[in-house]
DNA sequence: TTGTAGGCGTTATCAT
DNA sequence: ATGATAACGCCTACAA
């Protein structure tokens, strides 16, 4: 019965530029190299009972009795046995993976909002035996027919996306896979699908009523791009509370700059210089900020323009990054429960799974928190 | 030839607390939601062909006639034929996902280090067709025996790891599996892994040597915790660079706190407090931080107590956090590679998988980035 | 309680 | 060039 590794073709490894290796190399883990090589027929055999027996102690060892079940758990120990999983997964026509489809690259900013989101998903599959694949949707035509076939394919039990949009190619659609789906942080409930978001809007109408209260009349909104949903909540909510004060919409000026959400640091760098161009006695006496990236660099260039936050200026951001509770001033901001989101992303995926109805929109709260880069709006 | 969806069991989905539920609910995508259920026997039996001359069609298009070919393909495209990954993977006894051990939360802090290795490897291995998993190493036994079944199961084709410790249980190993494995930003080439790595030592020491090019004397060192690997290499480098100035060890303090690595923050935070208790003449010039976490928080805390940087005091991280560019001052630092690692390290694996000889440890250089939290030691 | 046998969907070997 | 057939490793009626 000579089993043996995965098979082993000569290749050749590329390297980088700027990089120094070592001399010695390593030959990788040749053929044979493992000896979890055990399959259930060895069990079988060292236990001295059919397959089925070894298959029915390890799935339902109540339906076994004690004797045998003892003898097949030793010999599973000794061989150091290993279930095949892709074996049980045809077999049983499920997988244990779930995927998540992410719009972009996810190490941008300081937000971290996207690897909270997926530590949160992470904690609760694990919980449940379940494990979780990563897929970039970056919007080539190759990529979503990859995430198609995997969606297709038997290889994930569900997916969950952090993009609005949902991959498509002809009769086939991550939406019509008949996969348990999950939008998380935008809401495609419009598109069917289930989706965990925040109340960006609700909650920038309130924070912005805040800064109402301490006295701001003129705000500047550091925008993202506009195609972003969380860009229209989220100046909804400031008009919404201008509107609210009885002020003209112009109270508020939006500024937009950059192609991406990711670009948050730059946005802000550039709307300080526009405000920096701005005579002092005009200005806007707030800065409501689209993200916390967008809100920290702006804070950094006109802080070291010599302008006082939140003397001169109050600055306020979106998506409660720690690192912001730690800055000079320490940012003012809406935290997003990110994790949480995750989590509940996971469950109500896992709740589909099972074939409970569902929410079709569920949404956690965002909460202020007032630092130090806010205050009363200066008198002048 | 009916064929039904996924099982469904009636389960409940458990809502957390503070948040709203939308009062509409979604049913999930129920059996046969899917189109995308056909077989290739329904291609074969669509084209008047055999299920064997499918899958070369398919595989091997030069080994199939122009003629039939092209009906196959044609039958394929209508019934929006996918293959089944799972029974391809269990007939070729491989798969085509690679997982990657992260040592614990990956979220924590601004330096974005971890989110930008996976960034690196991610974007790789999509161009070489795999896809990524990611798995949680939490040090518990049941997530160790998890990690291993995954290993042994057939589930994945490699690992990289991004902690020092490999998970093993009895006879299984991490290491013994038999799988391509890579270590990244930890150096465990020690325990047989290829490992990709940053430089930290020499880095570290050419970055404390241009402080005391810039006159400064009296250095603080805010330490990871002892076990991590970077801590030792870091702060070698720092001793070595003092050392070779012909000045005495305790040049250099040593603070350390908190006892986890992602705590850098706190660290920081913590470090400052002990650094303004010092009497100003006697304060140390110029901070060595072992991360930017820890450079930026002590930053904002001593400048909150207004003290100048970089004119009272250098402030020197290590990681090269986006965000830090942005800050006021912006934060002088050694920028890791990040992405760079990722890419070697999934580059690593592949060629391991394909044979091939690599070597045993791969080193990308972290670059120093003077940006405004580093200046002339102050003169007294 | 245990064993036998068939099949999950694909690939690969062997004939034809 | 194409078709029949036997695995891949496991689970699960069904039979004993």
């Amino acid at each position: 019965m000579a089993r043996v590794g995965r098979a082993q073709k000569v290749g050749k490894s590329q390297l980088m530029e700027q990089e120094r290796v070592k001399g010695d190399t390593y030959s990788g883990n040749g053929p044979d190299a493992g000896a979890g090589t055990a399959l259930m027929r060895d069990v079988a055999e060292r236990a001295g009972v059919a397959i089925s027996t070894v298959s029915r102690a390890l799935a339902n060892p109540d339906r076994v009795s004690q004797k045998t079940r003892d003898r097949i758990i030793a010999a599973a120990a000794q061989l150091g046995y290993t279930p095949n999983a892709v074996a049980r997964n045809l077999r049983k026509g499920s997988a244990r993976l779930m995927m998540i489809v992410l719009p972009g690259p996810f190490f941008s900013g300081a937000s971290q909002i996207i690897p909270g989101v997926l530590e949160g998903v992470a904690a609760t599959l694990a919980a449940e035996g379940f494990n979780l694949m990563i897929a970039n949707l970056d919007r080539s035509e190759a990529v979503e027919r990859h995430i198609l076939d995997l969606a297709y394919g038997g290889t994930i039990a569900g997916s969950m996306t952090l993009a609005s949009y949902l991959p498509q190619q002809g009769a086939r659609s991550l939406v019509g896979a008949g996969l348990p789906l999950v939008g998380i942080l935008q809401d495609v409930s419009g598109q069917g699908v289930p989706s965990v978001v925040t109340n960006d809007r609700t909650a920038m109408r309130d924070a912005t009523a805040r800064l109402l209260a301490l006295g701001h009349r003129s705000f500047l909104y550091i925008a993202a791009p506009p195609d972003n949903y969380h860009e229209h909540e989220r100046f909804g909510g400031v008009q919404a509370a201008i509107a609210a004060a009885g002020l003209p919409p112009a109270a508020v000026q939006r500024i937009e700059s950059g192609d991406s959400f990711q670009f948050g640091l730059q946005a802000g760098a550039a709307t300080a210089e526009s405000y920096l161009r701005i005579p002092p006695a005009q200005r806007p006496t707030a800065i409501i900020a689209s993200s916390d990236d967008a809100a920290i660099a702006f804070m950094g260039y006109v802080t070291r323009a010599g302008v006082q936050v939140p003397g001169d200026v109050s600055v306020l951001g979106f998506d409660g990054a720690t690192v912001g509770a730690h800055l000079a001033p320490p940012l003012s901001s809406l935290i997003q429960p990110a994790r949480a989101m995750g989590n509940e992303a996971a469950r109500l995926l896992l709740a589909q799974l099972s074939g409970a109805k569902i929410p079709s929109v569920v949404t956690l709260e965002s909460t202020l928190a007032e630092r130090g880069s806010t205050g009363p709006a200066p008198t002048r």
